[in-house]
DNA sequence: GATGAATGAGGTTTCATTCAT
DNA sequence: TATGAATGAAACCTCATTCAT
């Protein structure tokens, strides 16, 4: 045990530093910029190396996705220990979802890529399942605040709604809004100039339409985020 | 007139024919699936030829891309047509949606790829403009009811919203939730058994967070649906 | 027959302006370099009319080729007529050559494509035989100033050499020395400052070599090419 | 190193085995007859192994003509070791290069190609500059041959001529000759029945009007060849 | 575990030639 | 006769993956 761990340190770092690369061939190059000879090239190992780590080109990508959503899930489940009403602990999340979009922009590359079935196929069911559990997760944790809010009174659900199905609200606007920000060059030319404000906005009149007390004209957004920042992610 | 369009239209057949091959392999089995040997040997033509009609294989997408979302801007076009409140007519743009999504679910998947950035960029700008133009469309319609409804007094922005900041959330909300829905098949395991229903729930919701008149409880949705599928969509 | 020629006349300048396009190309890049669509392309004509004109490329090298026999034999059956004793006028075939050298190195480019039997089988035995007839004019030029010169003694053949194989000699020093200085970039750096009066005054020392009379330290040469390019090719 | 031979002898092998087809094939057809398909086909490899080789085709080329180089380059520099008077030691060298010549004919094609600059572009510059080391030693050893024989009085250039100049003479005649005999097939019915004896002949009248001494008047040419080749060339 | 040569499917390009208009 | 889109054979080259050492 006292022998192995310098050995499996290092080999640890390899699949780190296989990921790094990774990262940055996506980031410059997407899919197309992926290629296991510069990998191979670049880290000074072999091409069988690896496949020591990932046994195909999709199981880097996954596992890059896996990555970023593991800062995610944390980010939500530090958002959910805000302690308030539950429209404030929404907000925490939309900050939460903020700070991940803005620090780990990249993860909608990755998740686009594994959207696109011949690609999700290949990963192995252990990542997907990996993969699977931390956007649970998420759900969950939002799917929490949500039970908690209809519990104390502060949303009642018509339309005969699940909490599940606000999630979805919810995820849909803000998967959407992000997708198109990231992938997106112009839309400073087609009027918006602030589409990630215009993004919390929406989310703000979507809980409003909902019904969510406390509504959005009945307190200070800036002066809760504030509070939110100093209590939740001084840390992060 | 009458010599001419043997030839030509039979080569139009041909773009035809390698289109609608091609958009059976991806919906088969996506980017990996579509394969320009394949399209030649079953079409019988060589890989020239296919070469002649798209210049690489991302054309080939985007043309795909292109086809449907010209679908979407008649039905968006249609729609608008619709005589009514301006309430109204951004319902019966959701029927035009939702019409488009039943029947042109594939077009989701080449739009996930085009927004791949080392796909996009091997298409040509030609057929980049014609559809940005055709999204643009879409958008031009949807924002025209919306300044419809701040004319007449139905919609009364406050957080110094625009028009085309309206309609992002409401493309961010359908955009999102419709990749959701086209690429995931575990959506009812996650408890969303009526996720399209679910969908046009949250557009309300939205509508009605931002105040836009008459609110969603104070008509009936469904009447109003019927009348417009009679009127607008009846030869659809 | 009036209303034709200026017809005719165009035509016969567009055959002009392919092979003169067609010539650069294959100067510029070799084989690979002469292409039908980039032919079409720079004269602004289409590339059906090209096979109008030629019927296959290989018919367009061979014609090129022709083209520069053809002047090559004349510029022979020019020299072989100065008037005097035969080694000068052997001098007047090597000025012939040089000029031909000097004003059509491309030749012997087009000459090795022709050697090459995929490319000879494709051009027509016409232009196959025109081809010959032009070499064989030359060689019987310079075998002739040979045997005159054999039987009036001015040359005595040893080493029971023919008058052929003096001319292969001959044709071999110019043949190597035009190809180096055609291909070769460098010469300069390696020492050769004036390769083609280098080539010269070879030919100088082998004429003498074989003993052909009056030996080159018996008359003033230049003094003799002055009276060549006078008599011979004062028009050329 | 017991155990790495076998592994390695066989990709040393197939490489050989590739430069061996490629040669084949070059020859019968020239630049547009080498072809990486035919090649893997051939030799029932992959056509990536081949771009294990070589990384592209003008590779092959080059590769070739390297090889041949080499065995030009030893040949030159076992016969300067020839003892004896310098014009002995030039009838080594050109014995030497026609040694050469009837071993590797195909030598003057590959040299061709390369003279191609749309070709030579292609090539690694590494081997560019192995080639034009051969190139420079056989010119290297040819001049040292002339200076000596400079030195020791059996040559006095005339006309301003270099040792270089020299070389450049003897070059051509050589270069000239090959490429024609390598490149025609019809020698004979022109007369030219011993092409080869009657370049070796016109080497020596061309020393003989250099006037290089001993004159080839004034020895048994036949006999001082048997001599080099028993002391210089009996283990090639 | 590490290596890297071998594999071979497949994307892309090129180009000579044909043929309907 | 001129045109040039269409054709399709032929190659080049890339790259994810495998496997013997």
């Amino acid at each position: 045990m006292v022998d192995l761990t310098p050995k499996k340190l290092e080999i640890q770092q390899r699949g780190d530093r296989i990921l790094s690369i990774a990262r940055s061939m996506i980031v410059d190059d997407g899919y197309h910029g992926l290629n296991m000879d510069r990998i191979a090239e670049q880290l000074e190992i072999s091409k069988g190396t690896i496949y020591n780590h990932f046994s195909c080109k999709e199981e880097i990508i996954i596992a890059l996705a896996i990555e970023t959503a593991e800062k995610r899930r944390s980010l939500f489940q530090a958002a959910a220990q805000f302690r308030g009403r539950s429209r404030f602990r929404m907000l925490a999340i939309g900050e939460a979802d903020l700070r991940f979009f803005q620090e780990h922009t990249s993860h909608f590359e990755f998740e686009r890529m594994l959207r696109i079935p011949s690609i999700l196929e290949k990963t192995s069911e252990k990542r997907q399942s990996v993969m699977q559990m931390c956007e649970a997760a998420c759900m969950q944790v939002v799917g929490g605040i949500v039970r908690d809010a209809i519990a104390n009174g502060d949303l009642e659900l018509t339309n005969s709604m699940t909490a599940e199905e606000v999630v979805f609200g919810l995820w849909s606007l803000h998967y959407g809004a992000q997708s198109i920000i990231a992938s997106s060059e112009n839309l400073d030319q087609i009027g918006l100039h602030r589409p990630v404000e215009t993004m919390t906005t929406h989310t703000a009149m979507l809980l409003d339409g909902l019904g969510w007390l406390p509504l959005s004209t009945e307190f200070d957004e800036n002066e809760v985020i504030e509070q939110i920042n100093n209590e939740v992610f001084k840390n992060v």
